[in-house]
DNA sequence: TTGTATGCGTTATCAG
DNA sequence: CTGATAACGCATACAA
């Protein structure tokens, strides 16, 4: 292995001091070209990488995002959303030279508060990103009082100095996706998701403006964003639908199992998931480009890094017909 | 935000030095009980945690696992797999108090081979757990060669003094799910993946034993390990088959696709991915345990940390029969 | 504009 | 068994 060098031999082979150095590497105004080009150069002859824990110690700075990912709760989904997510998120860090450290919900479900916060702590980021926070997640509530930490929350309608948010328009979301199956007077059944979901009301809100305008029949149901509680509901069903709106596409494809071949009912999904693709129905649903609201967490949570206040991040979608394989 | 307390606080609150304090958190055996007592007791009280990074430029051991995902090669599957990777290696690692940094292969896609050195050295971990290893991946063989890190691949057959391996026994698992729908004598159609896969040569060879065992009319095609590729290639059959072992399922997929309705060619995937489920047709797979693995992997990467030689673990898979959903 | 000196919070080496 | 003290590699206030 190639002998890694420090900060010192580059201040030596450059001919300066090892402050010089460190004013270079970190884009000090005060430092002449002349020097830093000579800095420089010794830097890449010799690939020198500065030691990001012994700046860490000197600084106080800790130059790391947390990724925080609820796996179990929110949808039970296939777990491309969570993939896409990370993946969209490292992508993006990669770009602006941020270091992300992934935390799974399983890291802290034994832990109190208090404990949580240590933990956190314990991971040396200044920031957090989380994905698939419930209405009712005390710890991370509590992260916001508490944590000094800014954070960034996906999916929640959540702004405050230190708090960002992403999502897509999910009130206009389910509109739209919506719109494309239910006719003017037609008897609806809205399938919503689990009630302790931030996502589930916007996506409510969203189908009851579309019952108001198309004078739509609606009933709602709660699916708790569950195939198997879907299929059951509509096994159940006593009342005859014109459609079946559902706020997952698991519900969905829950929902068309439990309907006879050949059905004419009509079914929407939500979020658009690859699995979709291998139902062989016809359904039509709402994208998420969940690989672009990874991305844009994490530009979110850089611009709060650098003393912008939280603002909400509004990412589009698309409404898709996803047809026969 | 509570102020969190650092060493020197503790030693002053328990009325020991520094130096004692450390040595009790790091067990060592030359501290009396009385005092180790004495220390853990203000240890609780204040809920001190260590500061991390101060401890490993002190030190100058990392304490931290890199875990490389390769993403894009390797069979183009449902996230699924790497997630359940993801989750297994982070629980294990949760278990044992190790750091876990996740690097995707984006992260180093551009880089050359000494670049890559540099990315990882920066990342300050001391072991890579590699997932999704292609046979021509130079840059992970010149980390091997060049990297002195402690290092676990999955899904190779790679073991060095410094190097372990984790995965099923492919080619057994080959052979007996392949076994579950080839008769005697029967004429087979075998759909390898990826020539530069690790995993190819092995499944091969397992159905080679099983065509000698079962005197099978043996073909073998390459599949790519894609669903699009198998659907073509089953699709401008020019031989009937009694049956078609496809050496994932996302290919098994595929393949059945291409098959008229009510085909009686019987059709084995590998993997056991849930999307299986829903494609509403028969399948015999062998499952892995993928979230077993990425513990496994995690456990093998410990016991390398802490001075063993390179071994191979195996984990066990079943035999599994999908039924309609 | 550059260099010197000190400190960041631990660990490790000694001496006691 | 315990306690001073010197690193660890870098950042920064301050001096030059």
């Amino acid at each position: 292995m190639h002998e890694r060098i420090g900060i010192k031999e580059v201040a030596a082979k450059a001919g300066v001091s090892v402050s010089t150095v460190s004013k270079v590497l970190k884009n000090y105004t005060s430092i002449s070209s002349e020097t830093r080009e000579k800095v420089m150069k010794v830097v890449e002859e010799t690939g020198y990488i500065p030691n990001t824990v012994a700046s860490a110690l000197s600084s106080k700075q800790k130059n790391r995002i947390a990724v925080f990912i609820n796996v179990n709760d929110k949808f039970q989904q296939i777990d491309e959303i969570n993939m896409l997510y990370i993946l969209g998120a490292f992508d993006e860090a990669r770009r602006q030279n941020l270091e992300l450290v992934t935390v799974f919900n399983d890291s802290i479900d034994k832990l109190s508060d208090e404990e949580t916060l240590g933990y956190f702590h314990s991971l040396f980021a200044d920031s957090i990103i989380v994905f698939g926070l419930n209405r009712n997640d005390t710890k991370m509530h509590y992260l916001f009082d508490h944590g000094n930490y800014k954070m960034v929350i996906v999916d929640a309608d959540i702004v405050t100095d230190n708090i960002s948010c992403v999502m897509i328009d999910h009130c206009q979301g389910q509109h739209d996706v919506a719109a494309g199956i239910c006719d003017f007077g037609d008897t609806v059944l809205y399938m919503k998701g689990k009630d302790d979901g931030y996502v589930t009301d916007m996506r409510l809100a969203g189908m009851k403006r579309l019952a108001m305008e198309k004078k739509l029949k609606l009933d709602v149901v709660n699916g708790d964003f569950s195939e198997d509680r879907a299929y059951e509901i509509v096994r159940n069903l006593t009342r005859k639908y014109d459609a079946i709106v559902c706020a997952s596409d698991l519900m969905a494809i829950g929902a068309r199992r439990a309907l006879p071949e050949g059905s004419d009912i009509r079914i929407s999904g939500f979020d658009g998931i690859r699995l979709l693709g291998y139902i062989g129905e016809e359904f039509v649903t709402c994208r998420q480009d969940f690989y672009r609201i990874g991305g844009a967490a994490v530009k979110a949570a850089q611009r709060l890094r650098e003393g912008e206040k939280g603002e909400r991040t509004i990412i589009p979608y698309d409404i898709k017909k996803i047809r026969n394989h």
